[in-house]
RNA sequence: GACCCUAUCGUCUAGCGGUUAGGACACUGCCCUUUCACGGCAGGUGCACGGGUUCGAUUCCCGUUAGGGUCGCCA
């Protein structure tokens, strides 16, 4: 039989990390079996959800590459989706469950109660039989034996998510339920929901959940929590899928960064780990890192001119070799998109502002007859490039009686007003001489 | 309160009865580089605790502790 199985959010406005590597996992797997993603919306609240949610829901699956063979194409509820199983909206779907209840109903598998209609639950213990963690015998609450029965339409006619969940799952044909651990527990309930309707339940993978670092539950208030901080803080896509892969399961062989491709035939179900992971941002950081030096300069020059434009640095004002000359000196320096900012602001700032504390000693007086030197040393430069800049920038050192980092900080002080960058002869070459000169001028005339 | 899941360095993990318990991130030194980063070398830190089973337990079983989850007319 081919394998089915499906991401069903809730679109609350926010894609939550553990959401997104519930949604990985699921992809992976039916990937891994060439079987069927499904993507489900769950907006049976609909005060909360609205057309932008389940955008939000959509756009994070697609920054993160995990398209969906069936599913919404848009966040409109009553739009065109692909597949032959929709609706994919719960919101569309009150007909099938109102003709599920009747079924129950006149079964006498489900009774009305004040309104609602509840479910006749098994008192028995349920086995759930779960590919990460076993068999799982789940027996009632104390609360639970005061009432086993539970409700599945509201008084108000709503019906509740188990309910809908489990008969969604079963006429969309799913086979492998997998999803976050927080489920297991209610798993029981849907199982006796399956076998209500006549049917066995899909095959269960319950996954740990993601911790923060210090261990607490993750919620939708901590930093962090939601997919778009790492859309924003500029994070590549890749880098934060090999990472939520690294998270309760592993490639084996002492690896860390896995080509989605390779991730797809590593990956199943039995392998995954049963306990929580946290979420450690140092690894991530460092995998984002690996992953830049080794993307294309396009890739990464798109990437980076996003992160300056989100700071207000408009990079179409420059000539575009300029621009990607000035970027190039970046790439193998920064780990983060957000970083490009500190490293190439410079290159596109006409006045500088010099860092106040470096300047104290690098700006010193007696540096000034040594910095005007330099500075009349590189007007007179034939090529102004890298190379010559060094030797240039040596020569005065000697000439002058100075060592070599005496000149070299406060130069990259002068042009960029920063005490950490790129290559400082790399990005001299590419501000040109021009901007170099520029700078010196104004910086020597500030000393006074 | 009840029920369920889990437990290897600070973190993510490899291990599936006999290993000097391996790797990665992070951290600390040193080298490289007169920025930062990369790279190289070196280093410290771990099988939660207590009982069994066994010739032998990180590994199997039980208990304790700790963490997480669930018991809604939320999803």
């Amino acid at each position: 039989m081919k394998v089915r199985v499906r991401f069903a959010p809730s679109p609350t406005g926010f894609l939550h990390i553990g959401g997104a590597r519930t949604a990985l996992f699921n992809w992976l797997y039916a990937r891994h079996t060439g079987g069927t993603f499904v993507l489900r919306i769950e907006d049976t609240d609909a005060a909360r959800n609205t057309q932008e949610a389940v955008e939000v829901i959509l756009n994070g699956l697609r920054w993160l590459g995990l398209d969906w063979d069936e599913g919404p194409i848009s966040g409109d509820a009553t739009g065109a989706s692909k597949g032959d199983r929709g609706p994919y909206f719960q919101s569309q779907r009150s007909e099938n469950y109102r003709r599920r209840v009747e079924a129950l109903l006149s079964r006498g598998l489900a009774y009305e109660h004040e309104g609602a209609i509840r479910f006749k639950m098994s008192r028995e213990p349920v086995v759930i039989p779960d590919l990460v963690v076993g068999n799982v015998t789940r027996e009632l609450t104390d609360r639970e034996k005061l009432e086993p029965d539970f409700v599945i339409v509201r008084s108000d006619g709503q019906p509740v998510f188990h309910l809908v969940n489990v008969i969604d799952d079963l006429e969309m044909g799913i086979t492998h339920v997998i999803r976050g651990e927080d489920h297991l527990s209610n798993t029981a309930k849907h199982i006796a929901l399956f076998r209500a309707f006549g049917v066995e339940p899909p095959q269960y993978a319950h996954i740990p959940l993601i911790l923060n670092i210090d261990g607490t539950k993750m919620s939708k208030r901590d930093k962090g929590a939601s997919l778009m901080t790492y859309v924003e803080e500029g994070y590549a896509p890749e880098a934060v899928v090999n990472y939520l892969c690294l998270l309760g399961w592993s490639p084996k062989g002492n690896r860390e960064k896995v080509p989605i491709k390779e991730v797809i035939e590593l990956f199943d179900l039995p392998q995954i780990l049963r306990h929580n992971a946290r979420f450690d941002l140092n690894k991530l950081h460092w995998l984002n890192g690996e992953y830049i030096k080794e993307m294309s300069g396009d890739r990464f020059h798109e990437l980076a001119v996003h992160a300056l434009a989100r700071v207000g640095i408009d990079t179409n004002r420059y000539d575009l070799q300029y621009v990607k000359a000035a970027l190039d000196t970046c790439k193998q320096k920064v780990k983060l998109f957000s970083e490009v900012p500190t490293f190439a602001d410079f290159y596109f700032k006409e006045e500088i502002d010099h860092k106040a504390q470096a300047a104290e000693t690098d700006f010193a007086p007696e540096n000034k007859p040594r910095l005007k030197q330099l500075r009349d040393a590189f007007a007179q430069v034939a090529k102004f490039d890298a190379d010559t800049l060094n030797t240039t920038l040596k020569g005065v050192a000697v000439s002058s009686g100075a060592s070599v980092g005496v000149l070299v900080h406060p130069t990259r002080l002068i042009c960029t007003g920063r005490t950490v960058g790129p290559s400082l002869y790399h990005l001299l070459e590419v501000l040109g001489k021009e901007r170099v000169l520029q700078r010196f001028d104004r910086a020597l005339e500030q000393m006074g």
